[in-house]
DNA sequence: ATTTATAACGCAACAATGTTGCGTTTAATT
DNA sequence: AATTAAACGCAACATTGTTGCGTTATAAAT
């Protein structure tokens, strides 16, 4: 089995993504790690953070991929992110917004495995 | 005011999406237009054609961009593509479930103009 | 049918983002 | 302290999207 080791760039970039109030893409938690570890190094630890589900992804209409830390109790065994995530397009931050669930109904034969909400539009403080 | 031309790369493309049963990307769209036009133009009509609402966007977790054309009909003065689409992780197809629109509910304050519902998971076919 | 204005185009050059291979470092176990 | 492989840095590459500018061709006016 494959272990998983806590390191310095892990530890850094996950308490970055932690104490930001916003989602964070690859390219903003590179100029807040004040080069703690080289650019590649930042890519694998996220998709290890994601891995692990201590972070999670979302994507704006415009491609870009942003990370944010899951607030979800750690003991379910399973659990989705299936909230929705608001992009505002003048301020551009990313927020979630994890007590909006969405509900649809999905015809038969589909499985769910991940799931991305995102709506884009003016924020309350934008607007 | 500035006017809108039907050229040849923009009816082939358009004609390639509309063809189509999935969401495609401009890549994939690309590939289909035997050289009809450059890659830039490509870029350029997809634009185009989402600006004049006859086809729309969706995006994958991995930040793929994927494009689609509207089934509403067009007599609608405002209209929001506020459907789910899924992303199949095995065979890689995009499609629209127009029938699927989830529900949900905002905070206050919050302007939405554009949707991106994404599910990720096993299609029909691939189950 | 010709002329005219400008939307749209091709091309080249660039920027941004993500990926891969490989030799080296380092965290965690023995 | 020795061991093992997860994680790293670096360089090189691939993919995707953008911009500027001179040229082409669409659609309207003559
Ligand atoms: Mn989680
Ligand atoms: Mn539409
Ligand atoms: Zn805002
Ligand atoms: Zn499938």
């Amino acid at each position: 089995m494959k272990t998983t080791r806590n390191t310095t760039a892990k530890t850094t970039i996950l308490e970055i993504i932690k104490n930001s109030e916003v989602a964070l893409s690859h390219t903003e938690i590179q100029a807040l790690s004040q080069n703690v570890c080289d650019r590649v190094t930042i890519y694998r630890v996220l998709d290890r953070l994601v891995a692990e589900d201590v972070i999670h992804k979302t994507v704006n209409l415009d491609g870009t991929i942003k990370y944010a830390s899951c607030h979800h109790l750690h003991d379910d065994v399973i659990h989705t992110h299936n909230h929705i995530h608001f992009s505002c397009e003048k301020c551009h931050l990313v927020t979630c917004l994890e007590n909006v669930e969405p509900t649809f109904k999905l015809p038969p034969n589909y499985s769910v495995r991940e799931v991305n909400f995102t709506l884009s539009g003016l924020c309350p403080n934008c607007l």
